[in-house]
DNA sequence: ATGTGC
C-alpha cells in the first residue's frame, strides 16, 4: 500500500478540547478536511464538535475569498434566545402547564404583522413561525442553580428566584430552502465572494437569520401566553450562520455551525434536556478560536444508536421526567429517545473546557423545569 | 435540520 500523500493545507486546525473531552474521529477527520477547502485559513473544532452531514458540527471555519453554504447547512439562523420571565420561580404551575401547554400548530395571530414589527420581511414560511421544529430544538422553561458571578448576573437584570427561557430554534423551512437553492446549482462548492450567487445567497442567508430570531421571539410569546406570564429578552445568539469578520488580521468569512460567538456578549451553553445549562461572559480576544464557543453538549451517540441504546434501556415515559424533575413534553416517542441525556455530552466538561482554554467565565447555571419539544408526530 | 424521502 503506498503512504497517503498529505493534501495541501493553507488553514490551521484546532481543537479546543482537553484531552478529558471525548472527540469522536469522524469530527476530526470532516474538521481536517474542510479545513483543505480552498481559501480556508483557521478551522476551529468547539469542545462539542461532532460528526455532522459532511462538515463538523460544533466548528468555526474561516476562509478567505470563498464562502461556503454547506458547512452552515440547512438551519441557517438557528441559536439561542434567553428571556427573564415575570414570575417567580416558586409560583411555576408544573403539572398544569406540563397537561395544556401546545405550540405545536400554526400561530393564530398574524404573523406578518409580528414580523413586520421585528423588522422582518415575510418570507413565505410564516406558517411556521412560532413553533419549534425538530430535532434538537427546544423551549425551555428553566431555574436558578447556582450564581458564580453575581456582578454580571445582575447587571444582566437578572434575578435568583426568577423563572428564565430558554429558547433553541431556527429558521425552519426558510433556511432548508435557501441552502437547498444553492447545493441545487453548486453541491458542496463554494461560491467566490464578488460572484452575483454568493450576492444572492447572503441575502436569502441574513433574511432566514433575522426570520430565526424573529422565530424565537414569538416562540417565547408563546410560551408566556401559555403560562399567562410576560418577559424579556436578555440575549439571543446565533450559532449556524457565515459572516464577514475580521480573523486574526485577515477579513474573512467566518462559518460557524454550531458554534456560539463569543464577541456579543453573554451566551447560554445548554446540556442535554435533563441537563444544567451554563450561563457564561466570554472573555479574551477570541481570534484564536474564531471569535466562538461551544453551542451545547454536543452528541455522543447518533440518532439511531440513541433511539436503538435507550430503548432497551428505558420507557418513553421515564424519559418525560428528568432527575431534576423536571417535565419533557416530547410525544414523539422517537425523538424522545435520540434526545434522550446519555445520547449527549456532560455539558460541564464541554464548559470547563473552554474556562481551561481561557475562553469563558462562568456567570451562573440553571436547570430544567419544563422542556417543550413536540405535542404531536409520534411514531410507534 | 426539513410544510421531512423510498
Amino acid at each position: 500500500m503506498t503512504s497517503p500523500t498529505p493534501a495541501p493545507s493553507s488553514a490551521r486546525v484546532r481543537i479546543v478540547a482537553s484531552s478529558q473531552s471525548w472527540v469522536e474521529g469522524e469530527a476530526v477527520r470532516q474538521l481536517e478536511a474542510v479545513a483543505r477547502l480552498p481559501g480556508m485559513r483557521l478551522a476551529v473544532g468547539l469542545p462539542d464538535i461532532h460528526p455532522g452531514k459532511g462538515a463538523p458540527v460544533g466548528a468555526a471555519l474561516a476562509s478567505e475569498g470563498f464562502l461556503y453554504p454547506f458547512l452552515v447547512g440547512n438551519d441557517i439562523g438557528c441559536g439561542m434566545g434567553l428571556w427573564d420571565v415575570e414570575l417567580a420561580a416558586r409560583k411555576a404551575k408544573l403539572e398544569r402547564w406540563a397537561a395544556k401547554l401546545n405550540l405545536d400548530g400554526p400561530w393564530e395571530g398574524n404573523a406578518e404583522a409580528f414580523l413586520a414589527d421585528q423588522g422582518v420581511e415575510p418570507a413565505g414560511f410564516e406558517l411556521a413561525l412560532g413553533t419549534v421544529g425538530g430535532g434538537n430544538h427546544f423551549a425551555e422553561l428553566q431555574r436558578v442553580d447556582s450564581v458564580h458571578d453575581a456582578e454580571v448576573f445582575a447587571s444582566l437584570g437578572l434575578r435568583e428566584d426568577r423563572v428564565l427561557m430558554l429558547i433553541h430554534s431556527g429558521s425552519r423551512g426558510l433556511g432548508e430552502a435557501t441552502l437547498r437553492t444553492h447545493v441545487d446549482k453548486h453541491g458542496a462548492g463554494g461560491l467566490p465572494e464578488d460572484s452575483d450567487d454568493a450576492r444572492r445567497y447572503l441575502k436569502r442567508h441574513d433574511h432566514a437569520v433575522a426570520w430565526g430570531r424573529a422565530n424565537r421571539a414569538l416562540i417565547a410569546q408563546r410560551m408566556m401566553d401559555g403560562i399567562g406570564s410576560t418577559g424579556r429578552r436578555v440575549l439571543d445568539v446565533c450559532h449556524n450562520s457565515v459572516i464577514s469578520r475580521e480573523v486574526d488580521g485577515c477579513t474573512c468569512w467566518l462559518h460557524r455551525k454550531g458554534a456560539a460567538p463569543s464577541d456579543q456578549g453573554p451566551v447560554v451553553i445548554p446540556g442535554s434536556r435533563g441537563a444544567l445549562s451554563y450561563l457564561v461572559l466570554p472573555v479574551g480576544e477570541g481570534s484564536a478560536s474564531a471569535h466562538s464557543l461551544a453551542h451545547g453538549a454536543g452528541r455522543k451517540w447518533n440518532r439511531t444508536h440513541a433511539r436503538e441504546r435507550m430503548r432497551e434501556r428505558f420507557t418513553a415515559e421515564s424519559l418525560t421526567r428528568t432527575s431534576f424533575k423536571s417535565h419533557v413534553i416530547c410525544e414523539d416517542r422517537d425523538l424522545l429517545f435520540e434526545e434522550a441525556p446519555p445520547a449527549y455530552k456532560p455539558i460541564d466538561r464541554v464548559v470547563t473546557d473552554l474556562v481551561e482554554a481561557g475562553l469563558v467565565r462562568v456567570v451562573a447555571t440553571l436547570a430544567p423545569v419544563l422542556t417543550y419539544k413536540t405535542r404531536g408526530g409520534a411514531r410507534d
